[in-house]
DNA sequence: GCGAATGTGTACCGAATTAGTAAAATTTTT
DNA sequence: AAAAATTTTACTAATTCGGTACACATTCGC
């Protein structure tokens, strides 16, 4: 598994939307967010297509969340963007590795799991709202991950 | 981050010499681990260069641990492979994101970085010898993940 | 000694994934 | 009708990953 450039990208564009709270255009997200205009584009596009940003066009069109940043988990950004959440590619053939039939009685499967589904959990902890709110601190999330 | 298919591997191998317990020749190895043994080899190089492993050149040559499985953990294997652990790009520029300025207060890293915390941590309290220790059950696994 | 078996070390190749770009088409406002 | 903005599709380049090849060194058994 693996955090993708694009998945950062699209949550903080969401962060960013959230944020403002009004429709906005690429470019002004893309100054924002510190990437080209054509890269939000890309990830824009594919919030939209997914239902998370509307999107109005012409002149004075851009773009808005269709929910409140409070209802947006990371994780469902990340899986959006980059696929379901796996720390070994071992975890896709569910439970049972085709690769190998592994002539060890072994729990590398059962332990890969159990850190995966905490990782899950853990990004799912935590809001697109979370990540700007003033009244959020730094020791708040420290808290939320550590549970 | 992302557990890659060698790093697999070289947990699979240490698992199996843990719980041999004596000098074993790579083929038979790759032979249990049903891998080639030319990645066998591969790996095993690896380990032994970062001394996990002692190897012994010649006709009855082979591998075998320098420590116990007991005193190996999982984590170490994968930053040895894929070297440092984390989920996102972003986290390598320690703290500061050099390609995104951020215009935003974001907590984006602070976030991030303690998820990937706490993964260090779950990937850190597994052993090599629990994964094939009969002694350990798959509740025993989840039990310690779950903390 | 000689040869077979086994490990060493480096370099390479192909496929998949990731990151970023281009350009023409469509829509809406003025 | 013109300008501004999004939409859609396709493509290119860079990086990573997984696996392989090959020439070399060492040890054991005969």
């Amino acid at each position: 598994m693996r955090v993708t450039q694009e998945a950062d990208y699209a949550i903080r564009i969401c962060l960013i939307l959230d944020s403002l709270g009004e429709k906005t255009g690429a470019s002004t997200i893309a100054d924002i967010a510190c990437i080209t205009p054509k890269i939000a584009l890309k990830v824009l596009r594919k919030l939209n297509t997914a239902g998370y940003v509307r999107s109005y066009k012409g002149v004075q069109g851009g773009y808005e969340l269709t929910r409140s940043g409070e209802e947006i988990r990371v994780l469902e950004i990340i899986e959006l963007i980059d696929g379901p959440v796996r720390i070994s590619k071992c975890l896709e053939c569910d439970h049972e590795c085709s690769r190998n039939p592994c002539k060890l009685d072994c729990k590398m499967h059962v332990a890969f799991d159990a850190i995966n589904d905490k990782l899950i959990e853990n990004l799912g902890s935590i809001t697109v709202r979370m990540l700007h709110d003033k009244n959020v601190s730094h020791a708040d999330i420290a808290d939320i991950i550590k549970n």
